[in-house]
DNA sequence: CAGTATCCTCAAAGATACTG
DNA sequence: CAGTATCTTTGAGGATACTG
């Protein structure tokens, strides 16, 4: 996925990408509940692979949606969490998830 | 792309499907104003090949969130219409043009 | 723990030409 | 006009093994 700034497109093509593209929006409403570190994902985030995993946390990083917290101990520890433009993905992953409840008859069982 | 019931997958990753899948959330937009023939869609989302327009409709329509509407005539016309559906899909699009307008300062031009 | 490094697959979508 | 038929490309993302 590039960069925002150089796709060329705007608006809802791009905001169709970031919450288009596998695993973005389970890992925004993941961590709209809070920080959380790189295995706890892994482990929710049923199926992703490692690499994928780095990926789009890097991307969401690059776009300042997510702020990567390193804390040098041992073993290191490192928490993910959403800022203020990360969050602002929230109403768009609800109706996401309204749309899913009231016509698809799925997704009781999501968190 | 699958249709929704064999995916597997429900709610919140099922609309991301929907809602990701290059041209789809354009189309709905296009079609939110009233309903459109094969061709002004063509033109509307510039770029689009016919193969990729027909099967983004097709799909639709077979999710029922559009329905094909062909009147016999010479020359022949078709149109196509969000059915009920289809328009709970606007809340989802316009939370992303909001989106786009507040966190990527674009999307002013679009229709 | 928190990732990289590689290799690989597969399906979405572009380009183009053609048709009822 | 409203598509279909082919062929091709590209890149997202899976699997797996390895590392500071």
């Amino acid at each position: 996925m590039l960069p925002v700034h150089e796709t060329g497109t705007c608006s809802v093509a791009t905001a169709a990408e970031i919450v288009g593209s596998k695993w973005t929006v389970l890992l925004v409403h993941d961590l709209s509940e809070g920080p959380r570190r790189f295995t706890e994902l892994e482990r929710s985030c049923e199926g992703i692979s490692p690499r994928t995993l780095a990926e789009r946390l890097r991307w969401l990083e690059a776009e300042e949606m997510v702020v990567r917290r390193s804390y040098p101990e041992s073993p290191p520890r490192v928490e993910y969490e959403l800022t203020p433009k990360g969050t602002a993905l929230l109403p768009i992953v609800h109706e996401m998830r309204r749309f899913g409840h009231e016509w698809l008859g799925c997704g009781v069982h999501d968190a």
